[in-house]
DNA sequence: TATTTTGCCGGGAACGCTCTCACAAATAAA
DNA sequence: TTTATTTGTGAGAGCGTTCCCGGCAAAATA
């Protein structure tokens, strides 16, 4: 490794003890301001970094946390990752990342390599298949705090963070009601996860209040991405009774959505209303635009970090659950005319 | 901090010293078979956990590299960092993660503030404006290795990994002529940056090679956003004379040009081409799809982190310079028909 | 002047681990 | 049997900090 100038030698060249020198640096107080002045000149000159392991072990805590995601190659992860990054800096933390490609044995296998003793928290959004709830557990009972956003687990008490899947889902099915829209299937993600549970029942609430019957093969469970909808969505047109408007559980979905209508010469809107769910960037480049539940990724992501760094700085701290509004965006895809 | 048992604990009580205990959880040679089975029991027991500051700081390396990035949520480099991180992982190293939000400001800060003794290695992209190049200059003669990538600066010696940005743009450009496009703009990124200059070049070098004449007036040098491509299209078209094609510096810039073209419905493929570069998947949902210039980010993403690796493990290695191909996409917005 | 307070500093243990060296016991070679 | 080699283990220093404890002079108080 690279070889710096430690404390040792500034006092060597001062002639004064290393414990004045840590003072100094740290800025304490039980320091001349002479002393303070030479050392902190020496250390300038010697190009003085500290040695972050030796400080993490001797106080006890890093100012690391680890982020663990199932995937940051989208809009939703890469911008919460952003809004973590933008609260973990201003607070003087370091983020260390994981991914985990949606694998649940690939989260296992982080957890149960996780250098645990060098990370002050935890950040996690489960993985879609995951099952790995008692390491989780097991992390927390040792007293590294953790918290949890958008894909949270159901059987663990810690602090939480996640948007309004139920209104926002009740809002998108209400909308297309209000647009005339009589025959509404809805694309979901993977069976088990809170979050598609959570969007299924804002759904199937808006159906109900609306009176109108549900169908369960208007409900298909699959994957988050684009071919899953597209794959979903020839299931809904090749069945029996068609719909008229596909309620997405996300926007790449929707998009799958859209595309498997075009291919068929279905005009999106008119014949079939399409909505879907984040407000990915796309959704406002495609032709039409899509209309969509917007979730605030940023926010969602910042929220989550200062509240894990509220947990790491006092300890026994009670568990908050954050949940963040989700609106509407109102667009071509969803207005019969 | 968590509190977990320690090699000292295991070796108290199996009665053995600490050293021992150490060698046996490394599966180090010296020490037998039945010792060895022992200490991994208790340390099973004990649920232990190596303690990763305790044993960087008398290692003298830690396995983490650090990652320097302008920005995460957009195509490339979302995709950049998961290629990153798959490389590390498989390795064994973490990735402790920077961004600069473009800022020169930012970079520089988080440069001077970054615990580099905690670091084995750093993977850069410099932010646009960046000027803070001595202070990389520091870095790499301290001896932390650096591998710098897509965005690198021109004078420090080492080991860089990019996409081949002049013949991207000069096959861009060739494809425009080929098409019948005769008088053809360039929306660039920000000028001193190596990879716009050259993009630049390959542009200026495909006129020169057809014979076209070179108009300053049509390269118009700004950021990296739609905004600025709509902004930059705008210009072109306000001028007294009109190009009949457009060769953005990137997808985005080339979404922005498009949505410009839509909104003083001139028709895109037809009146003007447009191209763009680095095959954003948006680039394929857009109507007209855009024709675009491929780069491969996850490969680049990987590529860097494995150089990197490969320099930490033998030190006094020889820079490198590694440059991956990219491949022009035609799709319909290149297309007059 | 005697005593307490204050400000400044040094000594040294501790954090949890690795690694070198030394040494005894067991084995192989002479 | 003697000598050399191998194998398994322990002792202890060291990595670069922090932090508690105590000492000592100067300043403030009695």
């Amino acid at each position: 490794m690279n070889h710096y100038a430690t404390i040792k030698d500034i006092a060597r060249i001062l002639k004064i003890s290393t414990s004045t020198v840590s003072r100094a640096l740290r800025d304490t107080y039980d320091v001349s301001k002479e002393t303070k002045e030479k050392v902190l000149a020496v250390a300038a000159e010697l190009n003085y970094k500290p040695n972050y392991n030796a400080t993490a072990l001797a106080r006890g805590s890093t100012y690391n946390i680890g982020i663990i995601l199932p995937m940051i190659n989208n809009y939703y992860f890469s911008t919460v990752l952003t809004g973590i990054q933008e609260a973990a800096y201003s607070k003087g933390f370091n983020i260390v990342l994981f991914i985990t490609n949606n694998s649940a044995e690939r989260e296992l296998a982080i957890i149960q390599n996780l250098f645990i003793t060098s990370l002050d928290g935890l950040l996690v959004c489960i993985s879609s298949d995951s099952d790995s709830c008692s390491h989780f557990q097991e992390i927390i009972d040792s007293g590294c705090p953790v918290v949890f956003f958008d894909r949270v687990p159901s059987n663990i008490k810690t602090s939480t963070v996640i948007q309004d899947d139920f209104n926002g889902a009740f809002e998108a099915v209400e909308h297309l009601i209000a647009n005339g829209y009589t025959r509404i299937a809805h694309i979901a993600g993977p069976q088990g996860m809170v979050f598609t549970e959570r969007r299924v029942e804002g759904y199937l609430a808006a159906l109900q209040k609306n009176n109108f019957p549900i169908r369960k093969e208007w409900i298909i469970y699959s994957g988050f991405s684009q071919e899953d909808g597209e794959r979903d969505t020839c299931r809904l047109l090749d069945g029996k009774e068609r719909p008229d408007a596909i309620f997405a559980a996300n926007d790449r979905k929707a998009i799958g959505a859209m595309l498997a209508l075009k291919s068929r010469n279905i005009r999106i809107g008119k014949e079939i209303g399409v909505v879907g769910f984040t407000n990915d960037p796309m959704s406002a480049i495609i032709t039409p635009s899509l209309t969509t539940v917007a979730e605030p990724a940023f926010e969602i992501g910042r929220e989550s970090c200062e509240l894990l760094i509220k947990h790491i700085k006092k300890k026994n701290f009670i568990p908050e659950e954050k949940v963040f509004p989700a609106k509407l965006i109102v667009r071509e895809s969803s207005i019969k005319k």
